[in-house]
DNA sequence: GTGGTATTCAACCAGCGGGTTGACAACCCG
DNA sequence: CGGGTTGTCAACCCGCTGGTTGAATACCAC
């Protein structure tokens, strides 16, 4: 599970982490700011940052003691662009699909006329 | 970890089910079908299906002895409108900071031009 | 019924993930 | 210098995950 792509969804997969994300859509914020909300230790919070950073989620620079974290929506692209790809060619297999079904629909309808002497 | 955004992360945190998700846009497949490319157990690839059914990525029904899969796309449009979201919110905070930092840039300049007896 | 095929269930194992606590590091302020 | 604040590192625990093998189920074909 070393590619990017597997860390940045294990990453989300986490609530706590997906709202530190959300947080950080707002404003930047250290370390003790992003854990106030949470019934966890500041150490699980800072594990949780590491994720986030190892993911390309987030960056940490330096300001004295704090280290604030900055969220880095690139990534975001990289989930949008998989999602999207999938996602159309899905949608466009389904169009076949109701093509395919459609036919068999006609194809019965005139099966149906044929039988009831009606012309097609 | 009970939530369905975070099920359906995990499930796409590990590339031999995103693999399978991929192959299963192009056709519905039996296990037997998605497990013959990779270097793993039927079993194993028996629980990566059920861990896509549980997040709802895939659903399965019953032919003979097969178990036909089949991808379930809306799911996508769940973690599409996450990600979009929040995405939006960064890049309109993005925004924001940019029109302050154009301030700031502006004011530079305002006292560049003061200090060069420019007129602004 | 017997045999073959497709799939799941059960038990087990190693490794990772998320949590804890305690110690340490880096920095500011008197 | 010493004390306070912010954050990380290290060790540990426990539950979940992804893999294995072996047995069981469900179905078809003969």
């Amino acid at each position: 599970m070393t590619d990017r792509l597997s860390r940045v969804f294990a990453a989300l997969a986490d609530p706590t982490r997906r709202d530190m994300v959300a947080r950080l859509t707002e404003r930047d914020a250290t370390v003790g700011e992003l854990a106030e909300p949470y019934a966890v230790s500041i150490q699980a919070v800072s594990k949780h940052l590491k994720v986030l950073e190892e993911a390309g989620l987030v960056t940490r620079s330096r300001d004295a003691q704090r280290r604030p974290v900055h969220l880095e929506a690139e990534v975001f692209d990289l989930m949008s662009r998989w999602i999207e790809r999938y996602r159309r060619q899905a949608e466009e297999r389904f169009q076949r699909l109701d093509a395919v079904l459609a036919d068999l629909q006609d194809a019965h309808e005139d099966d149906t006329a044929a039988r009831e002497g009606t012309a097609s």
